[in-house]
RNA sequence: GGAGCGGUAGUUCAGUUGGUUAGAAUACGUGCCUGUCACGCACGGGGUCGCGGGUUCGAGUCCCGUCCGCUCCGCCA
């Protein structure tokens, strides 16, 4: 039916006679014409109709907003002095000859070029949404970069194998989509977090480089980059180092900037854990951000100010400073306070601060409410160390070493948004030698840091055993702009340490056989060194489009309560469905909303 | 589970110390203008003020509860 697109009629087919399809976008009547701004995917296009063409004259005045039309009509260009930039093709219009109405509409809830409309009207009408050139834009943008991954793939030999979304429950990392089983009385299914274990088997049946563009199903609580379901660049390879696998992703992650946003990304920096929550609080630190934490426990470990001095004679505290640069003319007193409350959401009790007014008097040159309990020494030190000048503001954290790490690097991040240090462009970098292990002081356990299956380093259970708490592993992020995008590791491929994993995290001989039996059979049957990564796509495309919360990136996302407003899914079924599955509910359905 | 912000016309919002008939813009409808392009002008229709309860002579406004949306903490191996 349709021979063009409205956004690619040219002012090359001046005289050619063109059909069109697409949404009356905006109608306009002046000069006894009547104007119809026609839009499609590709653009907008104006047709006139005039009253002489009777026909087509009579049809386009009753055409409205969003009725879907064909138009015939021949190509011409504007009178002079009408030319138009804004629309798609500004220098030509169609004189419309005929118009079919292809289907009428309902005034629309908002119009397509409305940039203003809410979240939950959107959600709610998001088949109109998505008609916005904005949105448009994102999703032909995801096309792109999934386009580019398949070939990037491809060209080094990976293939797509996909991976059952009905699949086994895990015992430990998110809570679980649960399916119940028909066929199975009292049990269940769970969507998959990611397709790890089975990616990993693939490796022991010799698909030695696998990828998949996958769908993952976490039952945790939203924010503006997490979705119950998400999709992850899924890899898996055999016989590959880290360094390996690291070089071959960061190639990709440069190709889709260089081909997709014409961004050269350069080499990536690798920094280890301990260095990224050392200088910046964060396992993802944003590199375009100037402040630092800046380590002053050994400075005040003997000050007469229990707040400094006990975290700072606590290896399990930290005591750091972040120097604000130009902070004095910056913050007001006002927004110091604020500072204070900001930093509570994390833990903090308290923000200490130091206004440096003038160096060179020392003392007197500090305004603070805390120098009167710190020695000449200590002050000395901290200004020597934070390299603080006149006008500056260091603001302190002291507690435990999760908090300060959290509360600053959160304060370092708000800080630099605020005060506009943070440079714009890209910054991307690995985050490598992470801890096996962290001690969850509330379940008097070891957890793993990233997953149960990634591989010690050095690669023994003996040494393993021996020092949980030290053993760091062949585990590795990437880290764009402050965002995680992707995380992988070097799996466990004999069973031995993957034994001895399971029982570092309290999953004892019986519970391993009834989760992972399979797992560890497979690893007894041969299985390669392999590893690893997933790159979360919709955070990718987030960050290329340039928005705030994946949400703009995924046609059809949920809200913060995993509701869709538009299906109005989760719904409650019918009590048969529910016999059928052998589930009985223990809670009155909500009551439907009256539409 | 917790904190903050918000919910008033189809949409985006204003609504003062509680006080007559709840407004604006835009959208929509009718007419005029007649080469517009955020057109312009005139007129018109359109509201359970999220929901429930309370205080009060009187509640959009104050109080309590609740639901929904967004941001964040917890959570997300």
């Amino acid at each position: 039916m349709r021979s063009h697109y409205c956004g690619q009629v040219t002012e090359r087919q001046v005289g050619e006679t063109v059909t069109v399809c697409g949404w009356v976008h905006r109608r306009r009547d002046h000069g006894g014409v009547i104007f119809i701004d026609l839009r499609d995917r590709e653009g907008l296009l104006q047709c006139v109709f005039d009253p002489d063409t009777q026909d087509a004259f009579a049809a386009a005045d009753r055409l409205r907003s969003e009725y879907v039309v064909q138009i015939t009509g021949r190509v011409r260009p504007r009178p002079a002095g009408t030319e138009n930039t804004q629309l798609t093709t500004g220098k030509i219009e169609v004189l419309g000859q005929s118009v079919t109405l292809l289907n009428r509409a309902e005034t629309p809830p908002f119009h397509p070029d409305d940039e203003t409309v809410g979240e939950d009207t959107r959600l709610k009408y998001r088949y109109i949404d998505l008609r916005r050139p904005e949105m448009q834009k994102n999703l032909r943008l995801r096309h792109d970069v999934i386009k580019r991954i398949r070939d990037f793939m491809d060209a080094n030999g990976f293939i797509d194998v996909e991976t059952p979304i009905l699949t086994k429950a895990t015992p430990e990392g998110a809570r679980d989509y649960l399916v119940p089983s028909r066929t199975h009385p009292g049990q269940f299914f769970a969507l998959p977090q990611s397709p790890q274990l089975f990616k990993q088997l693939l490796m022991m049946s010799g698909l030695d480089r696998y990828y998949q563009i996958a769908r993952c199903f976490r039952d945790e609580d939203l924010r503006a980059d997490r979705q119950p379901e998400f999709t992850q660049l899924d890899v898996e390879t055999s016989f590959m180092s880290q360094d390996q696998i690291m070089s071959l992703i960061e190639g990709l992650v440069k190709d889709l900037f260089q081909a997709v946003m014409g961004v050269d990304l350069g080499v990536l920096p690798h920094m280890t854990y301990a260095e990224a929550m050392q200088r910046y609080g964060s396992d993802k630190p944003d590199l375009r951000n100037p402040l630092e934490l800046i380590e002053v426990a050994d400075l005040v470990k003997d000050v007469d100010f229990k707040v400094f001095a006990t975290p700072a004679n606590d290896p399990k505290c930290r005591v750091a400073a972040l120097c604000v640069p130009g902070g004095r003319e910056k913050l007001s007193r006002g927004e110091i306070d604020k500072c204070t409350e900001f930093v509570k959401i994390y833990g903090a009790r308290g923000l200490a601060y130091i206004v440096v007014n003038d160096k060179a008097k020392g003392r007197d040159g500090l305004q603070s409410p805390i120098v009167k309990n710190l020695h000449d020494r200590a002050l000395a030190g901290i200004l020597e160390r934070t390299g603080a000048q006149d006008g500056d503001v260091i603001f302190f954290g002291a507690d435990k070493w999760k908090i300060v790490c959290d509360a600053l690097g959160a304060l370092r991040l708000k800080l630099g948004n605020d005060l506009g240090l943070t440079a714009s462009g890209w910054r991307a970098l690995w985050v490598v030698d992470w801890p096996m292990f962290e001690w969850d002081e509330e379940a008097a356990r070891w957890v793993s840091l990233h997953h149960p299956f990634t591989a010690p380093k050095p690669f023994d259970a003996d040494a393993l055993r021996a020092d949980p708490g030290a053993t760091l592993s062949q585990g590795y992020d990437i880290v764009l702009n402050g965002v995680e995008v992707g995380g992988g590791s070097v799996r466990i491929h004999t069973a031995a340490v993957q034994q001895a994993v399971f029982e570092l995290l309290g999953i004892g001989p019986e519970e391993q056989e009834q989760k992972f039996g399979f797992l560890l059979q497979a690893l007894s049957y041969g299985a390669p060194p392999h590893g690893g990564i997933a790159l979360g796509l919709d955070r990718l495309v987030m960050l290329m489009a340039g928005r705030p919360s994946i949400r703009d990136v995924i046609a059809f996302p949920k809200t913060q309560t995993a509701h869709c407003p538009m299906t109005d899914a989760p719904s409650s079924v019918d009590p048969r469905q529910l016999r059928e599955l052998h589930v009985r509910s223990t809670v009155q359905p909500k009551a439907d909303p009256v539409a």
